[in-house]
DNA sequence: CCAGTGCCATACGCTACCGTATGCCTGAAT
DNA sequence: ATTCAGGCATACGGTAGCGTATGGCACTGG
């Protein structure tokens, strides 16, 4: 990733480099996972690079959620938006997205959050907003899809609940599901 | 509890201590937050006791694993059995059970052994062959109840992710969401 | 050529675990 | 009463991780 063309002389860029190797062991191995020494070692660097980047541990875990919650509302926002008469295939596509298991990494990342949130208040509070936004947004499109704003709220907690109920039960082997199965699903939930 | 009324003279009745202590934490703080000193301070005991109901730590986890899966595929069992006629009551009554957060208890311990299952093989064949059973018991109502054999399959789907989605985003504040909300989920998920 | 700062390594003390070795105590069998 | 095993405590060595202190090195501005 080059990620090279900015104008300012660059601040924080090896920052980075510990906060994208931190999300990873966090998909991988959860926040416990998430160690000072692991993550140099994994770097070829030593403890020394990490406390001139960050104060200490949490604080690259604060950084890491910050970055977390800025880049999903972020998302939402630009995938939640659609030509008027379109919204429940943009709702098709938002299922899609989740369940389909490409970008695998991004639901691996999402429900090592949720976990770490059962403990954590910071994390809990990030995944709060993230889901107010992805709530709101999905009930948006159900009603100029033309439900009602209860049911329009009903559906879109059934559809994000099903999207990361179905990557905690999938986990990695989502292709043994029949595309039409999930299909009968997404018909089911969208009302389409 | 006094729990003491058996005619054996009483096999491991204190290795079920640990065993419900561990069970216990793994619902409060994950795998990574059950220790074996941390258990024994708790129960007011020592590492000399813990060692010599269990081989190592590993043995207690693998020990909470076959007692969760025993019991839960008891549970699943006894509560999808049902007079002929009643099967979607019976699924509604399923959903409730899950998502009504009492028990949340037994909810968390799922949540806490599902993130386990992300890093251990052994937590992984445990949520399988429970999810198997599960997927199997509802499938089967919802062909009993006149559904085709592959709706039944992705409408068990959709009831499971559901439940576990919810129980994952909902977290402990469940009373929230409004009945109305939930039953008309409850209805469209199971078709009634 | 020198000072200063960004960036990192080395080395240290501390704590929390795991697992083992061993000793104490109590109650039941003989 | 003695023996013996169940059940637990104490004590030890070893590892992994956190955070700090300090030193080195490269580059840049003066």
């Amino acid at each position: 990733m080059p990620e090279s063309e900015t104008l300012v002389p660059r601040p924080q860029t090896d920052r980075d480099t510990w906060l994208h190797a931190a999300t990873q062991t966090l998909a991988d191995s959860g926040v416990d996972g998430v160690k000072v020494e692991s993550l140099a070692r994994q770097l070829g660097l030593t403890k020394g690079s990490f406390y001139w980047h960050f104060k200490d541990r949490r604080a690259l875990l604060d950084a890491l959620l910050e970055h977390w919650r800025a880049g999903r509302i972020d998302d939402i926002t630009q995938r939640t938006q659609c030509a008027p008469g379109h919204e429940i295939a943009q709702l098709h596509h938002v299922i899609d997205t989740y369940s389909l298991a490409r970008n695998q990494r991004g639901m691996r990342v999402e429900l090592a959050i949720r976990d770490w949130a059962r403990h954590d208040a910071a994390a809990q509070t990030v995944i709060d907003a993230v889901d107010a936004v992805r709530l709101d947004c999905a009930a948006a499109l159900f009603v100029a899809a033309g439900h009602g704003v209860d049911e329009a709220a009903s559906r879109s907690l059934l559809l994000y609940a099903y999207v990361f109920g179905l990557g905690m039960m999938d986990g990695e082997r989502e292709a043994l599901r029949p595309a039409a199965s999930r299909a009968f699903i997404t018909r089911l939930i969208t009302g389409g």
